[in-house]
DNA sequence: TGCTTGACAGAAG
DNA sequence: CCTTCTGCCAAGC
């Protein structure tokens, strides 16, 4: 299976960012490789910019890998910090904090 | 068909 | 910390 199949990639994304709990964030590159596909961040970028409003996703709950948020998207920092999420001086996510590490949810 | 673009990641300067 | 570059891949033109 070299290439993802498009459909079973958004789906199994989009469910996932349904399970990221409030106050913590997940960066593209960790969904890439939680999906089985650790090469594809740029597509879950894609995925998530495409994303039916229908769906309610909290999908302001993804950031780069940086902790950076989406360019051109000036409400997503306001909507993590209503939920509490910590953020550095330079406007960025504090990853350190913040980041949501799935494992910890099976336990 | 081939080049450009991008809600990325990681390393380098 | 910020910018630039490379590797990555699918979507748009």
């Amino acid at each position: 299976m070299p290439r993802p199949q498009h459909d079973t990639f958004y789906s199994d994304i989009y469910s996932m960012v349904t399970q990221i709990p409030a106050g913590r964030v997940v960066t593209y590159g960790e969904l890439a490789r939680l999906a089985g596909w650790p090469q594809h961040a740029r597509m879950v970028g894609r995925a998530l910019r495409e994303v039916p409003p229908a769906l309610h996703l909290p999908c302001h709950r993804v950031v780069n890998a940086a902790g950076r948020t989406a360019p051109g998207w000036v409400e997503q920092p306001q909507l993590l910090r209503s939920e509490g999420v910590a953020f550095k001086s330079n406007g960025c996510v504090d990853m350190r904090v913040s980041a949501w590490k799935p494992l910890e949810s099976f336990v």
